[in-house]
DNA sequence: AACAAAAATGCAAGCGTTTTTATGAAAATT
DNA sequence: AATTTTCATAAAAACGCTTGCATTTTTGTT
C-alpha cells in the first residue's frame, strides 16, 4: 500500500518545529540554529525519514533526473558511452533515466515525450544521425540538450565528438602511405552524417592530399552488423582493394574473419584499421589496429556539459571536440 | 525557466469542463460522454498539452518508473539484461532508471535509497551476489523486486535465473565424456553464491558422475577479466588439465588467446567451454562453445514478473528458471 | 409526464514538498 | 531603555494532478 508512510510532517511534530524547519535542514539551508538542525537530525535519523523526491519535484520544479536517449544499451559503444553519462550523473547529484530508441525516428519522439512529461532536468542524446523532428523538438523545449558521441550538423545545442573527419583523415592517410593504392572505405548508412559529411569527406581528404583518385566502387555502406562485414570479403577481393578504413567494430571483424575465412591473411594480403577500440580488437586474431575514441570520457563532458547547462552557468564552448588517438595493432603494418 | 506552461487548468477552461474530466479524459476513465472526450482532446491537441508526470506521480502514488540495478552497463552481459528490461518496461508503459553499481555493497546500499526517494513502483537488481545489507533493504521495503541473472539463495524476493547448477553439470559432462580426465573449472570470485553454491556443485557433481576425483589445483578463482585468462595458461598447462569449464565469455576469451599466443591449439590441445554466449564467442577463433543463456529474455520475463507484481496480480511462482542451451562451436570436440 | 436509475460532471480535499511572507525573539545600536 | 536590525522559525500558499463524493444531467420505465 503505503511505500513510504513517515513525511516531513511528522518529523516535524516530533522535532516540536515546522515542516518549513525541517525543509531547510534537509536542503542544508544555513537559516537554522544548530541545536534545531541537531534535534531535527535526529528526528530523521530515528524515524528514518527519506524525503519524498516527487513531492519535492513538483514544489522546486527540479527533478534532479536526466533523460538518456540511446539506441541500444546492449551496444557496447553506445553503452561505453552511458557509463560515462552516469557516473558524473551520480557525481553531481542526478539519476538517468534510460530510453533505447532503436534509431526509430517515430520511437525517439515518443520517448521524448515520455522524458519531457516526466519533467528531466535535462537530456543527453545518443544516435548514428538526428532527425528534423527530434531537433525541431530539442529547439522548442526549453530542456537543455547534449549530444554524445552524435552529430549535429546544425550545432544548436551542446554536443561532445572526436574530429571524425580528422580522424578518418589520419589514418587513411597512414593507410596509402603503407602502401595501399586501394583502400576500401567501409561504413554503415550514408544517410548518417557522420558517415557522409565526416568520415568520407576525411577519407576523400586524404586521397587527394596523396594523388590518388576518388573511386565509388571502393565506397560499401552497409549495416553495422559483424554478418554484414562477414560477407563483404568477396567484393573487397574482386575490386583489387588492399585495406580497409571501418567505421565500426563489430562490422570490422566481420571483415576481418572474412577475410581469415577465405584464405586471405592480414595485415599481408589486406589492412584494417577500425574505429573504436572497443575491447573486440583485444580479442581477435590478429588484433586490431583502431582510432580510439575516448568513449567513457565522450559521455562523462556530455554529462559534465549538461550539468553547466541545468545549472545556467556560463558555456565558454559547447560543441566540444574530445582527443582521438590511433592504436596500432597487428591488422596494419 | 518554466519547463511547461499549460496546465491541466488551462484545457479545463478552454474546453470548458473542469479539471476532473480532462484527468478522466487523459486517463482513459469510460465515464465521460464521447462528445466532451472529443472537445477535450481537440483543445489538448491544440494547446498541446502534456501531463506532467511528477504531479501525477504525487497525487496517484505511482510513477510508472522503475529501478534497475546494474553492476555495469557496459559490460555487454548485463547490457542485454538491460536490453530486455527495458522493452517490456516500454511495452508497459514504464521508466527506467538505470543505476551502476559496480557491484559494491556501500554504492549499491546508497543507490537503493536513492531509488526509493524517487518513489520507484518496482525494482530489478542485477549483481553476481546479493548483500545482506541490500536483502535486509529489500524485505523492509513495500516495493517490489525481482532479481535478473542473480541468485538469492533465501529465495524472498522474485528472480528470474537459467539452472546454473545443471547448465554446468551437463558441460563439464560432456567434456569428460569426450575424453578429458582434467578439466579445470575457471571462474570468478568464490564468495559469490553462484560459483560457489551453484556451478562448483555442477562441476563436482559432474565429476562424481564420471568417478572422477574432485582435484582443489583444477579450480581456478579469478577476476571476470579478458587479462586475467590470458595469463592463466601457464598454470593450465603445468597442472595438465586438457578442457576448462569457463563462467565468463572475457575470461574464457582470455584463457583461449593465452593459450593459442603459447603455442597451443584449441581444440586438438586444449578444449573450452564458456558460459555467457555473448557476441564475443563468435567473433574469435576458434569460435567458442558456449552454454547459451537466453539474456534478453531473462531480462524481460524478469521485468514482465515485476509488472505482476507492481500491479498486485497473484504469482503462481516467483522463482523462475529458464531453459539454457549448448551451441556447439569450434573450441570443443 | 413523473420518477427512478444511471451516466456525466463538478467540487474540493488531498499528495509531500518548497518557498514566500509574516512574525517573534534575540542581538545590536543609539 | 528604546529602537532598529538580524536571525530563527512558523504559517500558509503554491506545485499540477487524482479521486471520492456530491450534484446535475440524461436515459429508461411505467
Amino acid at each position: 500500500m503505503d511505500k513510504q508512510t513517515i513525511t516531513i510532517y511528522d518529523v516535524a511534530r516530533e522535532a516540536n518545529v515546522s515542516m518549513a524547519t525541517v525543509s531547510r535542514v534537509v536542503n542544508g539551508n544555513p537559516n537554522v540554529k544548530p541545536a534545531t538542525r541537531q534535534r531535527v537530525l535526529k528526528v530523521i535519523e530515528e524515524l528514518d525519514y527519506r524525503p519524498n523526491a516527487v513531492a519535492r519535484g513538483l514544489a522546486s520544479k527540479k527533478t534532479t533526473t536526466v533523460g538518456v536517449i540511446i539506441p541500444d544499451v546492449s551496444n557496447i559503444f553506445f553503452a561505453s558511452l552511458a557509463r560515462g553519462i552516469d557516473d558524473v550523473a551520480t557525481m553531481y547529484k542526478y539519476n538517468i533515466i534510460l530510453a533505447n530508441s532503436d534509431e526509430s525516428g517515430q520511437k525517439e519522439v515518443q520517448v521524448l515525450n515520455n522524458l519531457l512529461a516526466k519533467q528531466v532536468d535535462g537530456l543527453i542524446y545518443m544516435g548514428h544521425t538526428l532527425s528534423d523532428d527530434v531537433r525541431a523538438k530539442f529547439s522548442r523545449s526549453k530542456t537543455p540538450v547534449v549530444l554524445a558521441g552524435t552529430i549535429d550538423p546544425d550545432e544548436q545545442v551542446g554536443s561532445v565528438n572526436i574530429d571524425y573527419k580528422e580522424a578518418s583523415r589520419f589514418v587513411v592517410d597512414k593507410l596509402v602511405k603503407d602502401g595501399n593504392e586501394k583502400v576500401a572505405f567501409i561504413s554503415g548508412s550514408m544517410d548518417y552524417s557522420i558517415n557522409r559529411d565526416y568520415r568520407l569527406e576525411g577519407y576523400k581528404a586524404a586521397l587527394k592530399e596523396n594523388h590518388l583518385p576518388y573511386d565509388e566502387s571502393l565506397i560499401f555502406a552497409t549495416d553495422y552488423s559483424y554478418k554484414a562485414g562477414e560477407s563483404l570479403w568477396a567484393k573487397l577481393t574482386a575490386i583489387g582493394a588492399t585495406a580497409a578504413y571501418v567505421v565500426d567494430d563489430e562490422l570490422a571483424v566481420g571483415v576481418l574473419n572474412g577475410m581469415l575465412d577465405h584464405g586471405m591473411s592480414v595485415p599481408e594480403d589486406f589492412q584494417i584499421i577500425t574505429s573504436n577500440n572497443t575491447i573486440l580488437t583485444e580479442m581477435v586474431r590478429p588484433k586490431l589496429t583502431s582510432i580510439s575514441q575516448p568513449l567513457y570520457d565522450m559521455g562523462a563532458v556530455a554529462m559534465r556539459l549538461l550539468t553547466k547547462m541545468m545549472n545556467k552557468e556560463e558555456i565558454e564552448e559547447k560543441t566540444i571536440l574530445l582527443p582521438y588517438d590511433m592504436i596500432e595493432r597487428n591488422s596494419t603494418n
